[in-house]
DNA sequence: ACAGCCATGTAACTTGTTACATGATTTT
DNA sequence: AAAATCATGTAACAAGTTACATGGCTGT
């Protein structure tokens, strides 16, 4: 969706082609991600097809330029005007480690050393590669720099995050430290029997 | 790729039928993620189709049990023997926040503010839902509790980079305050000319 | 001539995801 | 009978991604 959305955003400040909207995605999130040209034209196609954008004509250079619609500038501001969620996204991390200490045959421990070594290794590298946002040129040079501090804030997250799961593990008692196996037990069928007492308070997450 | 690998990690603990594979996921990530069960039947079959699973008949029950095969188990090793890159995964928000910064017509700094609100909220619910790890009954229960935790050092990350993103927005230069037009300079065609003076050391991240 | 970028596009594919249809089973 | 869960499955689609074909232009 972040493509999609991004591109419409830019198509917001004036009519692109799609190439030069490839090179404005660059500059604006500090080539934080190599966009594939293809998936700008694919992208475009999508849009047009749900009016958010119209194409037109070539210029006389050959450049296809596409030009934003009313909706696509409602959703542009509707995007803005948004909050991302923070935990929506899938942590494939967290899952592939959580989903581990529960395995038999893999060791657990092992493998969160190996990750937390990874991971500190890039972090090292993105901190040195970091700027300092006094000489930011202009804004999109300033986004650059901010993309990257993202970067580093979230690899030092994902570093204490470790250290912390290696902890955990230290201190588990003893019976979280076994594998668990896969659950035999057969699943009643039919509707649940409502239980006589009372449901506890809800401690799901409603996030 | 994510749910592809816990599924096929799962049934190398042994066979299981579809039902049975949502329950496990559930189980043992903690109930992070809604797992639709009909993405457990699409990705068996996809997962068939790539020689890594086969579908054995069913039994008494009419569970259909699928089995993990030799090719299925060298992928699981390999999943657990390598580790997650923790960049190449896209940054929804600090793209979306790098952008804004270059936009006319958005207010940058509104936005962030608002955002850092709302992640500042999630936070606090998250802490609020937060288990002590020592009353772990199983493996499960735990790595229930590491991926909440997970969640937590997530949205810390994400607020502290907020606040660092005010910050650095008020420090600025006023010419990285301005938004950046489009580009307008038509880029050269052709053959780009090489350059006389020799290329600068490379300063991209090689992450 | 050739390398290499600018530029547009298409075809094929991946995973993830939802919505729905169907039926068995069991409690209310 | 109605409700709710267990269970299997299909159809359709979204977004992202890559690989490729094509052609124009311009330095070397």
């Amino acid at each position: 969706m972040s493509v999609r959305q991004c591109l419409l955003a830019i198509l917001d400040q004036g009519p692109c082609y799609g190439y030069q909207l490839r090179s404005e995605f660059d500059r604006r999130t500090g080539s934080s991600w190599p966009l594939n040209v293809g998936q700008v034209y694919s992208t475009l196609d999508r849009l047009e097809r749900d009016g958010q954008v119209v194409k037109g004509g070539a210029d006389d250079q050959g450049h296809v330029f596409y030009e934003i619609t009313t909706a696509g500038r409602a959703a542009v501001r509707l995007w803005l005007h948004s909050t991302l969620e923070p935990a929506p996204a899938r942590d494939e991390l967290a899952e592939k480690i959580a989903l581990v200490t529960t395995l038999s045959g893999a060791d657990a421990s092992r493998m969160v050393d190996e990750q937390r070594a990874a991971s500190e290794a890039v972090l090292t590298a993105l901190k040195a590669a970091q700027r300092r946002p006094d000489d930011a040129l202009d804004a999109a040079d300033l986004a650059g720099i901010l993309a990257r501090d993202a970067r580093v804030f979230q690899a030092e997250a994902e570093v204490r995050w470790l250290a912390h799961v290696v902890e955990t593990l230290r201190r588990a008692p003893e019976a979280a430290r076994r594998p668990v196996a896969l659950d035999a037990t057969p699943p009643k069928r039919g509707r649940p029997a409502r239980s006589a007492v009372a449901e506890g308070p809800d401690t799901t997450v409603a996030v």
